[in-house]
DNA sequence: ATCCATAATCAAATGGTGTTCGGTTTATTA
DNA sequence: TAATAAACCGAACACCATTTGATTATGGAT
């Protein structure tokens, strides 16, 4: 098929085209992107580097609609905000978790996430040179979490020579569910000490 | 070639096979185990289901590489010394992060490290019904942090458009570094959150 | 109006992956 | 001794990301 007289691809399409790949569970990839636009693999290449541009696209795509409004409130509520809509995104999208982890972060829109956070946390008083410190922590809790909603339901196997561990997981659930009680405790440490932060260098 | 007159392969040989690849940073699949044994891979199928076990055999023998010496001192300090241990894996095999994270710990040396934790936290005064997640908090911690590790150096980009977090990574970083940093600040939070949980349920 | 470089598609091939199947030989067990 | 199971290999399968070359349409310049 020759060149066709309007473009059928743009690097918006393809990341609409993952987003919604994603969106449906079906599996990712630079293949399953193509069929999903009705074109072969090769011809993505016109327009994105490779897959991890795709992911990348994807990114800022989720990004979008997954914007925190985290206004102007109290610093903390803002990063607590912010925290649990990438939490209700990873939950509505597993899938993403490791697509996304462990990349750096290129995209316009997902960078402003970023800001928005690091902006809460000067409103809070935290100087420039521990910014980025806290901005680490708080990713690594975000997908240390994000990482437990891609993982089965299961995490331990109970065996006999685990008899404390397989004590637990035979304990009685909280009605919300061992993942989003473990969230809301980890979340709870988090801000405390953050705040903890805070008052150590006040006083 | 027919059955060898003495068997080439065995479970242990093949987890220390994919453990000597992980140590020498050499990329880890089936083939490349199968190669590293002089084996074709489709020989590792009369030992092994598949990768999957590959990895959880390989999970075991770092297990056992790195078990902690948590002893009977107190239990926050047993914590904090399990999850430095793990740290110090991390960061010197990066590779392992993205292999075990997501998948149910099935190995039983594994599975050991999880049930000192779990003594620890009972030894702590934790009750049954609070372990389980609290070793969530602890795995999401460790994990998310060990993603870390295994990212590239710069987690985000600078740009114009995100002016505060471009000055917080220019800002000078610790001697420690970046994630040294971040690790021991969220070490502190977690300690400090779980001992706040226990002082909560006494008050 | 024509020419030409560029852009956008496809078809086909490359080298990789994990996994399965069939055949051959050896070891073990009855 | 005969039958069965175990352990290897070779070859194939279905997928993956990526590259190359050919074909044709578009848009800008002469």
């Amino acid at each position: 098929m020759p060149r066709p007289r309007t473009p059928l691809l743009s690097t918006d399409r393809i990341g609409d085209a993952a987003m919604e790949l994603v969106d449906a569970g079906r599996p990712f990839g630079v293949n399953a992107v193509a069929r999903h636009l009705g074109v072969t693999p090769s011809s993505l290449y016109h327009h994105v580097s490779g897959l991890d541009e795709i992911v990348e696209l994807m990114r800022g795509r989720f990004a979008e609609r997954y914007a925190p409004r985290m206004a102007e409130g109290d610093w903390d509520h803002a990063v607590a905000e912010a925290l649990r809509v990438q939490r209700r995104m990873y939950g509505e999208h597993p899938l993403l978790v490791p697509l996304l982890s462990g990349k750096t972060v290129v995209d316009r829109r997902s960078l402003l996430w970023y800001e928005q956070i690091a902006a809460a946390l000067v409103r809070g008083g935290f100087r420039d040179d521990e910014l980025v410190i806290a901005l680490s922590v708080i990713d690594a809790f975000a997908f240390g979490f994000g990482l437990d909603l891609a993982s089965p339901a299961e995490a331990w196997t109970a065996t006999d020579d685990v008899p404390v561990l397989s004590r637990a997981l035979a304990a009685p659930l909280p009605p919300r569910g061992r993942r989003d009680e473990a969230f809301e405790w980890g979340l709870r440490m988090l801000l405390d000490g953050l705040r903890a932060r805070l008052a150590d260098r006040a006083g």
